[in-house]
RNA sequence: GGGCGCUUAGCUCAGCGGUAGAGCACUCGCCUUACAAGCGAGGGGUCACUGGUUCGAACCCAGUAGCGCCCA
């Protein structure tokens, strides 16, 4: 047996277990098993990410259910990979260039593409080697990567069908326009924010006849074709039909009237600009009017004239300025709080933009995805999340998928010379002289794909067979309709109506000590790495686990990552411990018979814990399935049992061994899928075995309960609480021997006596004993010979106090017994309940008032 | 503007009809032979507010206030 230090040091555990786990096969999954499935898809990270703390939670919590799920037999799958990011991985790579002073248009489409490919194969997924830091148990023979050729197929094959079923359509539409990326955007990828701008009012047209609009992006006036009131109203009704001015241009643009305007909103009238709005579109597309495009893809104003040339931002201003040199302007609120959509990869202003794009028709898997929920046959958890989801999917719009990137599926569509138009299938040849489509698919065209491209769709491999539907999706709700839907969507249309995964378990965000959000800008981020450093990756995990509850967000700080690492460290002793007094885990566990009331207490606590413990993970109660285990390993097993095998262990009560290896070897199973390092050096030290991973998860061994038992354990807590504290309060140091006399003949502790003086420290009395203490505690009676004179007053206070709390107890229980209609309603157990209260307080009463009478005056 | 959620000890959170809990922080005493990353003891809360239901409310209902998130 190796000898272990007094403190567990993380490094030198890590890396060659998590090196062992692997060259033993144990990540690797079975599609032939003959277990049940357990199957899980890591949300895949994007390949140019690096590994942040909201991963180390998502990953904790997907280690620790397919941990538990191989130890319980099932055939298990964690399946990683990477996405590849299509703006963000283009993005690095553009930045890259550009400190040789190269555009990717210099490279040209292929050798861009080939640079690409290059900078993932050399610096791409470093998230993956991180993730062998926090132990991820995923299995690496399964890795994917969306755009790997079997993924790549997958997309085609979806697309193709998609598209010959008629929900994959192109058209020219208002979509969002990231001026810096020179891409479209799917409404997912724009985050609003309440920003300060400008809402400038300008006068359209002379007189009588004139009609005020307001702005809050002043320089699409440029393109304005038309103003629109709302048709009743009595204010403008009348100048519908007739023709305004359009100041700075001379052109003259119709008024029109149309029912989506919002009379109560602003002046009551708006100004149309069809190519750069999505609502002023819908608008123009109702009265036919025509577009005019002002701005060009970088955001440059193209209408002819002195704004020509300017950038949009500087364009607003110029704008403004000659409105008002004109006369025009009527008001101006500046600063202006308004929602402003922003590119979520570059922050930079989306603008919207009239252009032709691809679009999946989403009606009809939109609806798939809700109903496949509302029907139970996906299990969103918590519940209350699933709201937020059908308000995604009931009312989801139309989705862009053609981006102007080069990196990425490229769309399989060809044109032909006279503007045929061919989706080209995975085997299919596009026809001689065609030019392919030169866009390519948002990237969670083909992350939507993840849970069944994976496991070789469209091939039917055994994987798909074994592992599809996966069993649980864990992710943050923040994506819910992100990514979830998308791949609900595809899965239930892919996959013949079964949904990707049976149930949909979210967490939250990860925020600091005070529930902030971490962010840079605000220093308060914690990088996981830095955590395992310094505390092991266990204490990182345990932290964010132990703080994971259902749907809501973790807190964490340093001090809890700390006492994470305490908690290991305990474990760590406590094995020692057991090691060091010979616990066996080879012997069959003794009859209930041989085995002290300690012994069966353990046992007993150690089977309620371990069901306990299995209801919290049916629901995903991580916390509660750390707190259970902390609680049961520190308070129960290291205070009281390893105190009480200590005494036993002396006096030669052999059983005891067993069952203090027995409890171990069962803990340290319990915890291993939250703290699986410290966990597998303890159990192969304890056990001799290969590799805790592939110990079979702990039964509840119900037969184990011993009420009895604990109540004689808990009398035995009791006393020696309350004669510790009564050495507290005289202010005798812990390791000072003192005499003492118990009463203990004909109770149930009589059995204790040896354990109840080693714990108190407490000598048998001499024949010369003298006692100068006495307390009762419960039926037993305690004299000690305090050497010295006691401290009157701090007893005095002590039981004064107790008898306060006493009396308080026994006037409330006595108010409840005396109401008639608490007596004539409330159930018997309650009843019988408050009455034990009742004679508690009432004896206390007694005894306290006893002891206080009998102190020494003065 | 619409929707959802939260408000319990100094901080972060459990508890969701029958004696208010945990971790950390705090106070006091201890190197007691597994562990000072530890041991023992202790202090600390009109459970946001106002009404209602109930024998009984932190918990159920209604309203108010504050905070947060999502969507528009």
């Amino acid at each position: 047996m190796p000898e272990l230090p007094t403190q567990y040091a993380p490094a030198d555990v890590e890396t060659r277990s998590y090196e062992r786990w692997v060259s033993a096969g144990h990540f690797t999954a079975d599609p032939g098993s003959h277990g049940a499935p357990f199957s899980v898809v890591l949300p895949p990270p994007n390949v140019t990410g690096s590994l942040h703390i909201g991963h180390a939670l998502d990953h904790s919590i997907q280690d620790a259910l397919t941990r538990r799920a191989r130890m319980r037999g099932l055939a298990t799958l964690w399946l990683p990979g990477t996405d590849h990011a299509g703006i963000a991985t283009q993005n690095v790579v553009e930045r890259e260039l550009a400190k040789e002073g190269l555009s990717r248009h210099d490279l040209g489409r292929e050798a861009f593409v080939e640079r690409v490919w290059q900078w993932k194969e050399e610096s791409g997924g470093r998230i993956l080697g991180q993730m062998k830091k926090l132990g991820d148990g995923v299995d690496w023979s399964r890795e994917r990567f969306t755009m790997d050729p079997g993924l790549s197929r997958a997309v085609q094959t979806i697309f193709k069908r998609l598209f010959d079923d008629g929900l994959i359509y192109r058209a020219e539409r208002i979509i969002n326009w990231c001026p810096r990326c020179l891409t479209a955007l799917s409404d997912i990828e724009v985050e609003h924010s309440e920003d300060e701008g400008e809402l400038v009012s300008i006068r359209y047209g002379e007189g009588d006849a004139s009609i005020v609009v307001a702005t809050t992006r002043a320089e699409t006036m440029l393109g304005d074709v038309a103003v629109a009131v709302h048709p009743g109203d009595e204010r403008y009704r009348h100048l519908i039909g007739t023709k305004v001015e359009l100041p700075l241009t001379g052109r003259m643009i119709p008024i029109v009237g149309d029912e989506h305007v919002d009379p109560a909103f602003g002046t009551g009238a708006v100004k149309v600009t069809p190519a750069h709005d999505p609502n002023d579109f819908e608008i123009a597309r109702r009265h036919s009017l025509p577009s005019l495009t002002v701005m060009n893809e970088r955001g440059v104003i193209t209408a002819h004239g002195p704004f020509e040339g300017l950038d949009r931002f500087e364009a607003r201003p110029a704008v403004v300025a000659a409105l008002r040199a004109d006369g025009r302007i009527v008001a101006e609120k500046r600063p202006y709080l308004h929602s402003v959509g922003h590119c979520s990869r570059c922050k930079t202003v989306v603008e919207p933009r009239l252009s032709l794009q691809w679009f999946v028709d989403v009606s009809p898997l939109a609806k798939a995805a809700g109903d496949a929920v509302r029907d139970g046959r996906t299990r969103i958890h918590p519940p209350e999340l699933a709201k937020r989801y059908f308000d995604w999917v009931d009312d989801m719009h139309d989705w862009c998928i053609s981006r102007q990137l080069w990196w990425g599926h490229r769309i399989p569509v060809w044109y032909g010379p006279e503007g045929e138009v061919v989706c080209v299938g995975p085997d299919e040849e596009p026809p001689a002289g065609y030019a392919q489509d030169p866009d390519v698919l948002d990237t969670w065209f083909s992350s939507g794909l993840w849970p069944f491209s994976t496991l070789g769709w469209p091939e039917q491999t055994p994987e798909l067979a074994k592992f599809y539907p996966t069993s649980v999706l864990v992710t943050g709700y923040d994506i819910l309709f992100f990514w979830v839907a998308r791949m609900m969507m595809f899965g239930l249309y892919a996959m013949d109506g079964q949904p990707p995964f049976r149930v949909v378990a979210l967490h939250g965000m990860v925020r600091d000590q005070y529930g902030k959000k971490m962010s840079k800008s605000f220093g308060n981020v914690v990088d996981p790495l830095d955590w395992i450093e310094r505390y092991g990756a266990d204490a990182t995990r345990f932290t964010l686990l132990r703080g994971a509850n259902p749907g809501s967000d973790v807190a964490i700080s340093e001090e809890w990552a700390a006492g994470s690492r305490n908690f290991c460290n305990k474990i760590w002793n406590a094995t020692r411990f057991a090691l060091l007094n010979g616990a066996t885990v080879a012997a069959p566990l003794p009859d209930a018979d041989s085995l002290t009331a300690a012994d069966r207490w353990i046992l007993s606590r150690l089977a309620t814990v371990t069901r306990a413990v299995d209801a919290a993970y049916e629901e995903f109660e991580f916390a509660k399935v750390s707190d259970l285990l902390y609680h049961f390993a520190w308070d129960e097993v290291c205070d009281w049992y390893v105190e009480l095998a200590k005494v036993q262990i002396a006096s030669g009560h052999d059983e005891t061994k067993i069952v203090l290896g027995h409890v171990f070897d069962a803990l340290l199973r319990l915890l291993h899928p939250l703290t699986p390092f410290v966990t597998e050096e303890l159990w192969r030290a304890l056990t001799g075995g290969e590799s805790i991973m592939v110990a079979p998860w702990p039964g509840a061994d119900t037969n184990r309960s011993d009420t009895a038992a604990e109540a004689e354990i808990a009398a035995v807590q009791n006393l020696v609480t309350e004669v510790r504290r009564f050495r507290s309060d005289q202010g005798l140091k812990p390791g000072q021997r003192v005499a003492a006399r118990l009463s203990l003949a004909g109770t149930s502790l009589a059995s204790h006596e040896t354990a109840i003086r080693s714990l108190l420290r407490l000598d048998e009395p001499a024949e010369t004993f003298s006692p100068t203490a006495r307390l009762t505690v419960a039926s037993v009676v305690v004299e000690l010979d305090t050497a010295g004179a006691i401290d009157v007053a701090a007893e005095r206070k002590r039981l004064e106090k107790d008898l306060a709390a006493a009396r308080k107890e026994a006037a409330q229980t006595q108010a409840k017994l005396g109401n008639e209609q608490f007596m004539a309603k409330a159930p018997d157990d309650v009843v019988a309940k408050v009455r034990g209260r009742q004679a508690q307080a009432t004896a206390d009463i007694g005894r306290l008032e006893a002891q206080l009478s009998a102190l020494p005056t003065g």
